[in-house]
RNA sequence: GGCGCGGUAGCCAAGUGGUAAGGCAAAGGUCUGCAAAACCUUUAUUCGUCGGUUCGAUCCCGACCCGCGCCUCCA
């Protein structure tokens, strides 16, 4: 099945191949760092990470810019208020969100943007938006008036005609011409940080810092442009009509948007006391596979309901992918080949790969390595499955993981090294043939006590850290 | 009010105009010294409600109910 996404500019699901070579040019928002990004945020990196992984799959190379948001009004205030520069406060900010990134194993973006490094080419599109009269300056700042973009509203499918009608107000008067128009600059209050440039002094608006950058290292037209849902309007509006005003041609081809994320079926919020950031999960001691796990199992385009209960499911799954893992690198089988395991195998990788390419389907994704799970378990169990089969069943986890990436344990504080447990598994294998179960099943359990799980297979025993 | 998304078993969730994937949980069984792992069986005559189109609808159309998002900062 071709690559295919459903674009929100047109609402219909299409065929996705980069425009000119075979790298895709792709833009996604990324944390405006004044907290710790939470796990909604991170439904949305991890929706970028698969669709990295999955273009990827395709055969296409990557290019790919990720802005991180580090002047505002939240991070001005409370940069403020403990006495720091904007660039001491987010620095924290932007290490946690890098190391809780890397926490959930999601790639880096070719190029990440700071806007704080792109003041000058951002004052720089504002004085061109200026000169094709798409500006107008009101109190020391400057708005991008929206009258001058006809399409507007193009990609939220709204229609502003009627509210538009306040263009008509006198631009002196009023701090904004129109309701819908939006700070491109904006002007310093007293005491706030500012930068100075030929446009006057201040700070950018929030949605400048993408049209510029994006342009800036992607070129005028983009293949793929990502957000979360939230961001279709106003955001992604506003940069359509900033980029367009500026170019003449189309932003981007695909715009794709990741739902929202409901916590034990509400929406997050501080007040609810469900606002859970991506350390507040793990503190709870939740390996953060299982996290990933669950962000990445359920559809981008649905709405996902993180709870506990789902937590815990998705620990267990994980498991049971590992343990199938381990199964086929430790027992011994038959020699020769099943050719029917073989055809198993192909169908099922196949099927996987469909539903990626089927506007990221994972839930149909993982069905597919799951019930290829079960099928091979199965004829292990029968002694159907042999030797030969192996390479092909790793392979299949290869690509699996290579996408989802939750097979590999984190590093475990286990105390123990491999050569003590090895040590000890064969004290455990002398009292079992002496027929001592006792003894045995003491080792096991000590054993147990640091993490280590024991199983008798045909094939001798299997050990694993939990 | 406008725009958008969704309502499928205890929970999560896929899906197609022809009769319901997958995961978790639960119960029973096989295997095992005991476990673990694995496998087998059972668990939605039914897909928010009511109409309509059709030989046939969970899937198409209409109305309604409910949940969520955006419309102000927001993944």
């Amino acid at each position: 099945m071709p690559l295919r996404f459903y674009n929100t500019l047109t609402q219909q699901v299409q065929e996705f191949a980069p425009a000119h070579d075979n790298t895709v040019r792709m833009y996604t928002c990324g944390p405006t760092v004044y907290d710790f990004a939470h796990i909604g945020n991170f439904r949305t990196f991890t929706f970028v990470d698969i669709l990295r992984k999955t273009l990827r799959a395709n055969g296409f190379g990557l290019n790919h810019v990720m802005n991180i948001t580090d002047v505002d009004d939240k991070i001005i205030r409370n940069a403020a208020a403990q006495g720091k520069t904007i660039e001491d406060y987010t620095a924290t900010y932007i290490q946690a969100f890098l190391d809780d990134c890397a926490t959930l194993r999601l790639e880096r973006p070719e190029r990440l943007t700071p806007a704080t490094q792109h003041i000058d080419d951002m004052a720089a599109a504002i004085a061109r938006l200026g000169e094709g009269s798409h500006t107008y300056n009101s109190e020391g700042s400057i708005y991008f008036r929206i009258a001058t973009f006809p399409q507007y509203g193009k990609l939220s499918h709204n229609d502003f005609g009627g509210i538009l009608a306040g263009a008509r107000v006198d631009v002196d008067e009023y701090e904004k011409a129109d309701a819908r128009d939006f700070a491109l600059w904006k002007a310093p209050k007293p005491g706030e940080h500012f930068w100075e440039e030929p446009i006057g002094p201040g700070r950018p608006g929030w949605h400048i810092e993408c049209s510029v950058m994006a342009i800036k290292y992607l070129g005028e037209t983009l293949d793929i442009h990502a957000g979360g849902v939230d961001l279709i309007f106003p955001h992604h509006e506003n940069e359509i009509a900033q980029s367009e005003s500026l170019t003449g041609k189309p932003f981007s081809r695909f715009w794709l948007h990741a739902e929202f994320l409901m916590v034990e079926g509400q929406k997050m919020s501080k007040s609810l006391g469900n606002y859970l950031t991506l350390r507040d999960v793990l503190a709870r001691g939740y390996e953060p596979e299982a996290i990933r796990y669950l962000l990445e199992s359920v559809p981008y385009r649905k709405t996902l309901n993180f709870t506990f209960d789902g937590l815990k499911s998705a620990v267990t799954s994980i498991e049971r992918l590992r343990n199938f893992k381990l199964r086929l690198e430790t027992d011994r089988y038959p020699e020769g080949v099943q050719e029917r395991m073989t055809a198993r195998t192909a169908a099922a990788s196949q099927a996987f790969t469909d539903g990626l390419n089927d506007d990221l389907n994972t839930a149909e994704a993982l069905a597919a390595v799951f019930e290829y799970v079960r099928d091979a378990n199965s004829a292990m169990d029968t002694g159907e499955f042999r030797a030969g089969d192996v390479a092909g069943a790793l392979e299949l986890l290869k690509r699996f993981d290579s996408i989802f990436d939750v097979l590999q344990p984190g590093a475990k504080g286990g105390q123990l090294q491999d050569a003590e447990v090895e040590r000890l598994i064969a004290e455990r294998t002398a009292a079992k043939k002496a027929r001592n179960f006792a003894a045995a099943d003491r080792i096991r359990e000590q054993l147990l006590e640091q993490g280590i799980v024991l199983e008798d297979t045909k094939s001798g025993v299997r050990w694993k850290r939990k």
